[in-house]
DNA sequence: TTGTATGCGTTATCAT
DNA sequence: ATGATAACGCATACAA
């Protein structure tokens, strides 16, 4: 009986496994070993069968094989966006990882926003990745049990916090940021500034904020040592940030910024308004860019290690999927890039 | 009849379709209905059928779905590296609007390799991506009929070639670059350096590159009067390159570079050479990225309008993949932004 | 409006 | 070494 495929609607004449078996006289189960595990058929029709396949172009339907199989070669990554140097080296590396145990990445941005974040959860878990990436830990936790229910290994990275429960690999923003407020601090300043991100719904932001805060608190500073101007990241902001911070009475001898992006605007906006950096205002970055280096003064700022964050997020996640272990987390050191825009207060 | 589907192994207890439909007490096609077509399911069905897909954590299976609806959702790119601001950046709206479509991404980086893009271009379409977003027109030929026999929509973004047969979407860095050094040359200079990336295998370093040439030529200039420096992308190796090119005898007056980062690094090096930007020589870029306002003297550069373009593509590509009509391409226009680092030669 | 039944293309378990 | 066939989970044409 011949089978009456031909009657139906294809989206394209692509081969299928049976027309590859009708072509070369075999069985679908033969065509399907030949492929999968050849050396378990005999030389002979497995030639035929390869000659049928390149005769068909036929290549194997992924949905059926993800179907059979019951796993898709593919993880998903979440960044809030693509269009940030720091997560994309991280996530470059993190693909170039997954890429070499042959699987793809999938990814989607949440905008920072976090419901569009829980939205894209569901959607990549549907597109069938077998593992999850996400940044930092503020997010509505039923994600995270979501997630656990559906046996959907998933990852923390670019935060690391010893007091979560979640999985992560990733550096102590707020141990990384002390660790720079304390040199600061050292250095002589007692009026600080900060520029920073939006810190409700970020805790790498967040935590940013409070290592500066430690050190003031530790020094026995009152709270209004410390200036804060909180704004998007970007440029320009970082230039209306000094503006607005040094507008204040009694401004601060030093701004530290939540970015390196930031801290070049402010770096900017600094020079035009007269100002020498460090002599008349020192200031600091976070994440160690690119630009850090081309800014004038270059840029004093903390380095996280991203691209070996993403390499390591992906080994740890693959072995989640590959072995439902008990997933730990991993703590990567942050170093502080002592360069030109910080110095002592005072010597004007 | 009870379904004897507990005596069966299942990678994880990933509820199906039916679990839902015998919690809901209603028939599978009702739930899958609910899912696909709410409107056609009774307001009292539907709120019990969603109540069971909450708690049970219900997502399609998405091999099951891909299978039976014959499409992933799902289209790939492969970029050279996500690390990389203006591949971010277009990559990032491209993405965005894929996902107002309700479409996700797959994404591979092939590292500038023609032999790695190849196999990731049958990787992806593998993993069932619709359609295809590459960069540049460099490759293989039998890439593009590999993907015309398989019947999926392909673009080349990041490049357009009026010669070229391959559709397109992005603009003619030739143009661009003669737009600009026109300019150049209209300042009065005569003898020009070129920092460029690897013009092998990269038809937009190529394009930039003749962009100049042609310039030199219509003008009437002797070839000798480019000196060229090609390396690969990096501030560092556009510091470098100014060195080498400063080391030969009789001098450019503008050094052009292929992009913002080298042309960041060749500020940086004349700077610490002594010279003067742009008294004793002019530098300029290509890209318009975030560096470019950040450097001093800011840096006179060539904006492409990457997230125009990553926008354009998506919807381009997810129209192909609707209805296969002869694809045709796009051509942006480029603009350029005249900033500190080009001023007329010789005023020293 | 809802249910029944079948096909989608592959893998894997049995036989042979 | 090879073949027949039952899942795999969902969508949809058709029936009710």
């Amino acid at each position: 009986m011949t089978r009456k495929r031909d009657t139906h609607r294809r989206k394209a004449g692509n081969a299928t496994l049976s027309d590859v078996a009708a072509a070369a006289g075999v069985s679908t189960a033969t065509v399907s070993r030949c492929l999968n595990a050849p050396q378990l058929v005999q030389q002979a029709t497995r030639a035929r069968v390869e000659d049928a396949v390149n005769r068909l172009s036929y290549a194997p339907n992924f949905g059926a094989r993800a179907l059979a199989v019951r796993q898709t070669d593919t993880v998903g990554a979440i960044v809030p966006t693509l269009d940030n140097a720091i997560f994309a080296r991280g996530l470059q590396s993190f693909q170039e990882e997954l890429g070499k145990a042959g699987v793809t990445l999938l990814v989607a941005s949440s905008l920072y926003k976090a419901d569009l974040e829980n939205a894209q959860v569901r959607t990549l878990v549907a597109r069938g990745a077998d593992a999850l990436l996400l940044i930092g830990y503020d997010r509505d936790p039923a994600v995270h049990e979501f997630l656990n229910r559906r046996n959907v290994p998933h990852l923390v990275a670019w935060a690391h916090n010893p007091d979560r429960a979640v999985p992560s690999v990733g550096f102590d923003n707020r141990a990384a940021m002390r660790g720079l407020a304390e040199r600061v601090l050292a250095l002589g300043h007692r009026r600080f500034g900060l520029i920073t991100a939006q810190r409700v719904g970020n805790d790498r932001a967040r935590g940013r904020w409070l290592g500066v805060l430690d050190v003031l608190r530790e020094a026995g500073l009152d709270d209004s040592a410390l200036t804060i101007h909180e704004t998007t990241y970007s440029y320009e902001n970082g230039r209306a940030g000094l503006r607005k911070i040094l507008s204040a009475g009694d401004p601060p001898t030093v701004v530290m910024c939540g970015n390196d992006v930031l801290a070049a605007g402010a770096l900017q906006e600094a020079r035009e308004m007269g100002l020498s950096v460090p002599r008349d205002l020192s200031i600091t970055g976070f994440d160690d860019i690119e630009i850090a280096k081309i800014t004038h003064p270059r840029l004093t700022t903390v380095r996280g290690p991203h691209r070996e964050m993403g390499r390591r997020a992906a080994r740890m996640l693959l072995s989640l999927r590959a072995e439902p272990e008990e997933p730990c987390s991993y703590r990567l050191d942050t170093s502080i890039r002592m360069r030109d825009s910080l110095s002592a207060p005072g010597a004007s």
